[in-house]
DNA sequence: TAGATTGTTAATCGATTAACAATC
DNA sequence: TAGATTGTTAATCGATTAACAATC
C-alpha cells in the first residue's frame, strides 16, 4: 500500500477527487459478486463514462496496474480509500441540529468513510440535552472546550444562514481545520482552514435554469407556457 | 426585464450558475439596508471574489450596467431570478420520505426558489399516511399517475441508494424531466433527462483529501504523522 | 505472438484571468 | 473633464480528450 505518490498530493483536480467515490462504490458492488480484477475499461462501460478520464482518475491514487489485465478489485478498493483518507478516521463536530442536523447525524455510512461526528451542539434551549442518534445536543458553548480536549479537525456547520458565520468564527478559533458547510450561506474563512459547501440552492440554480432551457422557457419572464401557476 | 439573451441561454457554465446564488443572496441582504446600485467591484469586495469574474457572471443574465454607476439593485436581483428561472414556479415530487426527505419537505425557501414540493412518496408502509410538514406520504405506485396529473417535471431522489435507479426509472417513465438526486448512487438517465446529483460522499471525499493534504499526512497509511500541519 | 490495456505525452477544449477601449 | 466601471477582446491556465508507445 506504500507507493510514490506522497507528493503527489498536489495537482488532483477537483473534478477527479468527486469522481473518485463513484468508481469506489461500483468497485465495491464488484467485491460483492466476485470479481477478482477489473480494468478502467470495465469501469468506463459501467459507469458510461470516458475510459480515459477513468484511467486518469485511478492513476492519481498511485496504482500501478497491469496492462492487458487491469487492477486486483480488492487492491483499487483500498488504494482509493487509502488515497481519500477514508481508512483513517476524522472525528467531527456538528453545529445545527435541525433536521437537516439529525439526518445527518443518522448517517450510519460516514463513520465507514473516515467521519465521525462525535457530537452535536445547538443553541435552542428546546434541543439541548435532547439525543439524537446517540449523542446528546450540547449547548453551543461548549464547542470549543470540546473541540480542543478531542482533538477535532473537522466542523460540519448545519445551522441557519444567519448562524453561519459566527459559529464558522467559533469553529476556527477553537481549532477547527476544515469546515463542511450545509448551511445556505457563503461563509468566510482564513486562508489555512479548508472549506466544504454543500449549499442546495447552488444546484437548484443549475438544475432550474437547464431545465427551463430544455423545456424553452424564454427568460423574458412576461409568458409562461406552463399551466400551473407563474 | 425583456433582454437580447433568448438564445444567449445556451454556453452558460455551470461554475457561473453556481455562483450566481451567492450574489443573489448577497444582493437581497443589500435590499434590507437600503443600497440604491451596486457595482461588481462592490460585490467581489464583499464577497471575497475576483471582480473580472464578478461581471463576467452577471453578463450572462443579460442585464446592462452603467459605467461608473453599476447595476440598480433592484433590478440585478430581479435578473438573476429570472435568469435562473426563480421567478417561475416549478411543482415536484419527493421520493423517499426519511430523514433527509423529511428536511427537504421543510424547506419554505424552495418556494420562493420557484421548487414547489408537492408531494411526497414511499414504500415503507409506516411512512405512508403521515403528514410530513403538510403533505401526505403516498405510496410511491401512486407517484406516476400523479406526475402525469400535475404536470410534474422534476423528480427529487431521497430514497436508499439501492432504490434511486427504479425510482429514477419510475420518474422518467411518468414524464419527469429533471431529477434532483440525493441518494448516494450513480443513476443513469436518459439524455433527455437533466440530473442534479447532490452526493455528499464526493464532497467528503474532496474534504477528506484537502484535509490529510493540508495536515500532512501520507497516503501511505501506515502512521499518521500530523503534529499540527508541515 | 497478438492484442488489449496501461502509462504517458500531445492536442483540444473551456473557463478564468488579464488588458483595454467605450462610456456615463 | 476626469475617473471609475462596464463591456469586450485577448492571454493564460487547467482539465478533458485524443494519440501512441510500452507491456503483460
Amino acid at each position: 500500500m506504500r507507493g510514490p505518490n506522497s507528493n503527489l498530493r498536489r495537482d488532483v483536480p477537483e473534478a477527479s477527487l468527486r469522481r473518485l467515490p463513484i468508481y469506489y462504490r461500483s468497485l465495491q458492488e464488484m467485491l460483492l459478486s466476485g470479481v477478482a480484477q477489473v480494468s478502467c475499461a470495465d469501469l468506463a462501460r459501467i459507469l458510461g463514462l470516458d475510459p480515459t478520464q477513468v484511467r486518469k482518475d485511478i492513476e492519481m491514487t498511485g496504482i500501478v496496474g497491469k496492462p492487458r489485465v487491469g487492477y486486483p478489485l480488492g487492491d483499487l478498493v483500498r488504494w482509493i480509500e487509502n488515497f481519500l483518507g477514508w481508512n483513517r478516521p476524522k472525528t467531527a463536530v456538528l453545529a445545527g441540529a435541525g433536521s437537516l442536523g439529525s439526518a445527518l447525524l443518522g448517517y450510519e455510512k460516514f463513520r465507514s468513510h473516515g467521519m465521525l461526528i462525535i457530537a452535536a451542539f445547538d443553541i435552542d434551549p428546546d434541543k439541548i440535552g435532547q439525543r439524537i442518534h446517540g449523542r446528546e445536543v450540547q449547548p453551543l458553548m461548549f464547542l470549543p472546550d470540546f473541540v480542543r480536549q478531542a482533538h477535532t479537525l473537522v466542523g460540519v456547520i448545519a445551522t441557519s444562514a444567519a448562524a453561519a458565520q459566527s459559529v464558522t468564527d467559533l469553529m476556527v478559533s477553537a481549532g477547527i481545520r476544515a469546515i463542511w458547510n450545509f448551511a445556505p450561506a457563503h461563509i468566510q474563512v482564513p486562508e489555512r482552514v479548508i472549506l466544504q459547501n454543500e449549499d442546495l440552492y447552488h444546484s437548484l440554480a443549475s438544475l432550474s435554469f437547464k431545465l427551463e432551457s430544455k423545456m424553452g422557457v424564454t427568460p423574458t419572464g412576461n409568458g409562461i407556457s406552463y399551466a400551473e401557476d407563474n
